[in-house]
DNA sequence: CCCGGAACGAAAATATCTTTCATAGCGTGA
DNA sequence: TCACGCTATGAAAGATATTTTCGTTCCGGG
């Protein structure tokens, strides 16, 4: 039998780093030391052969080109050119670092400065790494759906409610759960042309899974947002939109970076399906907006 | 005997092009055939084998050996490696000009592009011009606080609800109240030693107002986050954290970027405080930590 | 017309990459 | 605790790609 680990990624572009987060939990420990050293050095790693390589890691050609096959290349050639490639980018770049951890005894000015430097970080990570194809998928289902629901507990349930929020501005019919029990029973009632959409970080949050795989068993079309693309959720989403995964540290849980990078997918769902349904989301946007501003207190502000 | 043909150069790191003309002279036909189509596309050649180079050329692999030796690289492989570099370089010359408005018919990886990098903006802005004195300020009021109550409508009840739960992760009292009677009605209630926040990007929402201003009446200490520091509920707040104001469009309101604005204030108060009551909130956050690992499925994605 | 020498490519030799396969190790459940 | 099954892993075989070797061809001048 053929081992095949590749994850439908396409080759990547630039930010490897951000890839190798992703996929860490998903390596086996020698396959972890190979993207270490891949992603600490890719100048230094594109010089190498696979041999070469798998000497400095203490593993073997085997592993090298597993690691390789799991980053999405077809083989370890392949990773190398992209190495190279990425190598000559970050050449021309700098890179001066606010990168240390946060830390009980910073000054609270630092605090701002670090908070914010990670999160422009996670951005700039989820836009590498968000697959176009599948998003544009996402998209065209969104906007020809009779009716979303969206799946998520604890912050993801927060993401879930922002994106109902604006689904709902542009006239689409779009509800958030977050009590599995409703999100279940509420699944029951989809069918083909409906959508559901599933969002959670870990990607084996059970209560949200559930839902969605209900959803998808009644034949309506799945989408997941998670930093786990091979977790337990993926098995009933037809398309996969992908967080990245920040670094966390004890004072900086993961759930605070993966909320930047899941909004920021859920605002690119959002253009997107705008976009699509230009003609009905434009004045539904502005009633929106006239609605709003009677509750507005009258003398608003200082000009 | 050996063929040498290595002038002297170097690796040589770009301007590729520049040393094929003035290599030019030296070659022969053959070489100079490969040495064209290699200055012509380099990011094509570079997926080319030796062998495919050759017959795309119309020599043999020798021929393709010899030239990359007198370009001045030790073989085929390395000329191949620069020519990914070179290749991913002028990749990245042409951006999508990341500043322009989204546009209707933009296509979906520019709206990421674009989306991702007014997010990083508003980032720094909002680092930039948020107060560190008011934010230290507002830190110490809520890391003595006896309870604390969250006003946020709309948009920003997400954001309220999220501060909400990062502060009962850490031990506080927090509720976050969207609904404006029973905000009003929960106010009341505060008394010196509580805290009562508003979270606004206009400044002016009365939903938000009143019950601010009814907690500031009963002695409460308040804080407002708003993109207005200038506007009606700065009257009612003690401490006035200032969001930052992105330009908006027709396809991305205001609510968008100010929501991206408030989460990092929140993040910001959120850590601040963590770090002020750290005995208290780290067995806090890793308890709550643990309590939720057990809502995710045993066999957790691959491995 | 013949000769010397450079250019060139076919094919051998080598290096590198990929796949297969047997084994060691680990977690699991009896 | 121990046996069991399954995963991870590297050694080595197998496939490709690259480099080298070497003979042939093609020219230009005697």
């Amino acid at each position: 039998m053929k081992e095949i680990f590749s994850r439908g990624a396409p080759p990547a572009p630039a930010a490897l780093a951000a890839k190798v987060r992703t996929l860490a939990p998903s390596m086996t420990r020698s396959m972890q030391r190979v993207a270490e050293a891949v992603a600490g050095d890719p100048a230094g790693c594109a010089a190498l052969t696979v041999t070469g390589l798998a000497e400095l890691t203490g593993t073997s050609e085997a592993t090298v080109v597993r690691t390789a096959r799991l980053l999405g290349y077809p083989g370890y050639r392949d990773l190398r050119l992209a190495l190279a490639g990425l190598a000559a980018h970050q050449q021309s770049g700098r890179a001066p670092a606010v990168t240390a951890d946060i830390a009980v005894d910073d000054p609270i000015a630092d605090v701002v400065a670090k908070l914010a430097h990670d999160e422009q970080q996670t951005l700039a990570d989820t836009a590498a790494g968000l697959d176009t194809v599948q998003l544009g998928a996402a998209v065209t289902v969104l906007a020809a759906a009779r009716r979303v629901d969206v799946y998520g507990v604890g912050a993801s349930g927060l993401v879930a409610q922002d994106l109902t929020q604006k689904l709902l501005r542009i006239g689409l019919i779009a509800h958030a759960h977050s009590d599995p029990h409703l999100a279940v029973t509420n699944a029951v009632q989809l069918r083909a042309k409906d959508v559901a959409i599933a969002i959670t970080h870990s990607g084996s949050t059970g209560d949200v899974i559930e839902p969605l795989r209900v959803a998808f068993d009644h034949g309506a079309t799945t989408i997941a947002i998670t930093g786990r693309p091979d977790g337990p959720v993926a098995q009933y989403a037809d398309h996969i939109l992908t967080t990245s995964t920040a670094r966390e540290s004890e004072l900086r849980p993961a759930a605070m970076s993966s909320r930047t990078s899941q909004l920021l997918v859920v605002d690119c769902l959002f253009i997107g399906v705008a976009q699509r349904t230009y003609e009905r989301a434009a004045p539904a946007l502005s009633a929106s907006y006239e609605a709003l501003a009677h509750r507005h207190s009258p003398r608003s502000a200082a000009r």
